[in-house]
RNA sequence: GGAGACGUGUCCGAGUGGUUGAAGGAGCACGCCUGGAAAGUGUGUAUACGGGAAACUGUAUCAAGGGUUCGAAUCCCUUCGUCUCCGCCA
């Protein structure tokens, strides 16, 4: 959420920076500005009356302990007239104050100078690609069939036992993903992350500190018995973990990770974008997430993209990073680096990593605080990525190994999978 | 799921209607003391928002929300959470 006081003095930086998010309703501004000034003369006036309304209070106790009771009744019929009035400025208060804090729950983050204008996906920015596409043979065959071919993740049972989209891992498909994880987070706790296992249910609050509420809505899956939310990704828990505290300035950054399954309803899509494990409802993900200095955070913007891109070529993946623009982010970032990988049979490149910076968007909602050297409290920044989403690293690799005799993988698994590569049938 | 107890500041802990944002202690910060340290000693030590150039000041906050009252940390209701006992259970 942005901060009201950041556009009291820049409104027009505001307005700017939201065009190109190409945010549409930019009258949303002057309007909020226009309702923080009411709300703000609303505030003053209510508080100058509770102000006399104690004052008299007080002043009925002193009464009553020396004993002039006459006095105090008369003083308490006074009061009660204040008290109607009060009631009446409250109400006014209230709703105003319910108004704007809707209302800015609407506004996006603003873009870093350095994003891209754009709207589609087709404006995002090739920062750089790295690793070699292979040359696969002709009868190349697309991960589907060879998750079927060895037999590594059976999706109709999956689908019978919930719906579509809930794959069912099993066998070697399992135990990759097994290995993969595990692979993961020592490759993160190595690099200083605490690792994390979090609820996989939030409640609403939580998903309102990372911004998936009121924004994102129907794409989580909601407990309407008991009010939570099935996690989209580990960010939603892991990043409120500090929430509503003021954490002292040496203990940042905080650098966490957690594997959690991530659930997402992503309803509209359809065709080949959802074949195989392009798309799913439920999939694994090892996230990791740093609240920083916000004199820092971009320099650990870079770092995270260095960390990410480091496992994608320990996979030794072809892949690309790309600078997402202003209309292809998300609602709560001011800077994202979205990674693709290529998976050579369906000659597509998926996403699997997307790491982003969202200054103090989060942190404002969440309240997670440090105090300056001269003692004022200052909103940290949080940043998150993936390292990494399971499903479409598996498609590639499964996509860009397979040879006559099976699937080889990269070295830095073989330990963890406890074989070399996925040959023949179980 | 049933019965009971409880939820106060960074922590411990007092406080059952009236200058209580909250005693006392610990911790922490700064100063004094010391050759240096410890001990001792003095001062300070929440957050948010509003007003103000600032000093400062107003309001709110004793789990959360509502109510009673001129006045609530203190009384009432609801919710959430913790603990104990019982039940159930991986």
């Amino acid at each position: 959420m942005l901060q009201i006081s950041y556009i009291r003095l820049h409104a027009d930086t505001v307005k700017e920076r939201l065009a190109v998010k190409n945010f549409k309703d930019i009258s949303l501004v002057d309007e909020l500005l226009q309702l923080d000034e009411n709300l703000r003369q609303q505030k003053t006036a209510t508080e100058t009356l509770q102000a006399s309304i104690n004052a008299a209070s007080k002043e009925i106790g002193m009464l009553m302990g020396k004993g002039d009771k006459d006095t105090a009744e008369q003083k308490k019929q006074e009061v009660a007239s204040l008290k109607n009035e009060l009631s009446e400025k409250n109400a006014a208060l209230v709703a105003l104050e319910e108004n704007f804090n809707n209302k800015i729950l609407l506004l996006p983050n603003l873009p870093h100078t350095s994003v891209p204008l754009g709207k589609t996906p087709e404006d995002n920015e090739v920062v750089r690609e790295g690793g070699a596409k292979p040359n696969l043979p002709a009868n190349a065959q697309p991960h589907w069939e060879l998750i079927k071919k060895y037999d590594l993740i059976d999706f109709e049972t999956g689908a019978r036992l919930t719906g579509s989209g809930f794959p069912l891992y099993k066998g070697k498909g399992a135990k990759l993903q097994r290995a993969l994880i595990q692979y993961f987070l020592d490759y993160n706790t190595q690099a200083g992350y605490t690792e994390y296992l979090p609820p996989l249910m939030v409640n609403e609050a939580t998903a309102y500190g990372t911004g998936q509420l009121p924004d994102k809505e129907g794409q989580m899956y909601h407990i309407t018995a008991d009010g939570f939310y099935m996690i989209p990704t580990a960010e939603v828990p892991v990043t409120n973990v500090y929430s509503n505290e003021i954490v002292k300035e040496t203990s940042l950054p905080i650098k966490m990770t957690a594997y959690t399954p991530c659930f997402r309803r992503e309803a509209g899509s359809f065709g080949a974008d959802v074949r195989g494990l392009n798309r799913v409802h439920q999939f694994d993900k090892v996230e990791i997430i740093q609240l920083v200095h916000p004199a820092k955070s971009y320099d650990v913007l870079e770092e995270m993209v260095q960390h990410v891109e480091k496992l994608l070529q320990l996979l030794e993946l072809p892949y690309r990073i790309l600078r997402l623009c202003g209309g292809d982010m998300s609602f709560a970032s001011a800077l994202t680096y979205d990674f693709e990988v290529f998976s050579a049979a369906q000659q597509k490149w998926l996403e699997v990593s997307s790491v982003s910076n969202f200054e103090t968007f989060q942190t404002n909602r969440m309240k997670v605080r440090y105090k300056d050297e001269s003692g004022k409290t200052q909103l940290v920044h949080s940043l998150n990525g993936s390292s990494l989403a399971l499903p479409r690293i598996v498609a590639a690799l499964l996509e860009n190994n397979q040879t006559e005799d099976g699937i080889h993988l990269p070295k830095v698994l073989h330990n963890y999978f406890g074989a070399t590569g996925i040959e023949g049938i179980i």
